[in-house]
DNA sequence: CTACGTGCAAATGGTTTGCACATAC
DNA sequence: GTATGTGCAAACCATTTGCACGTAG
């Protein structure tokens, strides 16, 4: 499987677009923790190790993130259904199957045993193509 | 396990706070579906639905929504990691654990096999505490 | 009846864009 | 050498806020 860097670099590449070492930069930033973010944070993260970086280059980064399918642009997400499925999420058409396998539900159970993690909810989310649009 | 209306009005009720007819309808309208949205979509819907509502107050109940703890307010989200992982994430002290089981990835196979849906990516996070702070 | 909520319009601040110079290929 | 990228500052637009009137409890 490809990296974040590779996927990047050939999205660029088909587009006859560049690598830049800002657009490195923020590759590099944005893979390089888990959680959600903002521009404002990357651009304080970027300054402190000494890169001079404009802002508009960061939103102009993050806008092709976004195009090459790196990254996900949303604004809120519930936190909890209280009833509770996964999902399957269509990438073609958007259509979203929801189902739930309890024994799915057992393991995550005895993951978070396993890890003394006392859980309080869970999201399992697959993305792909359903029965219509593969 | 309570309603979302049940755990909102139980918010608002502990602030002395009131549940009002603008309230109830993007109540309504933000857990009618289980997508990523933007304030603007949730404008659009109500009008629709010839509900006079202002944006001003849009946001303001947004904001509520968010400080109870229904909705999770964030900008982007990586779409892949080339290497996977579960997550679990401290709800407290922001700490991510990573794992992997077999077991549940190969029910995921299963499942997406048994609705006919060809997966390219899948993400389970489990939210709650972890060891240190519960 | 009173404290809280709403709509409106103005203020704010994050994001985008036009332009001149810089650089990857 | 040329097409694409960058920084800067101005423009734009989503979000927040102050205020006067409306309404839930």
């Amino acid at each position: 499987m490809l990296s974040e860097e590779d996927r990047f670099k050939n999205f660029l590449t088909a587009r006859k677009l560049k690598f830049t070492a800002e657009r490195q930069a923020v590759l590099d930033r944005v893979f390089a923790t888990h959680k959600h973010f903002e521009a404002d944070e990357l651009l304080v993260d970027l300054r402190h190790n000494d890169l001079k970086i404009s802002k508009a280059t960061i939103y102009r980064t993050l806008s092709l993130l976004v195009k090459s399918g790196l990254l996900r642009e949303v604004h809120y997400e519930h936190v909890h259904g209280c009833e509770h499925h996964d999902h399957m999420v269509c990438n073609k058409c958007g259509k979203i199957i929801e189902f739930i396998d309890n024994r799915i539900e057992e393991l995550q159970i005895e993951v978070c045993k396993k890890n003394k993690f006392q859980a309080e909810y869970h999201r399992l989310q697959i993305q792909g193509l359903c029965e219509d649009c593969c």
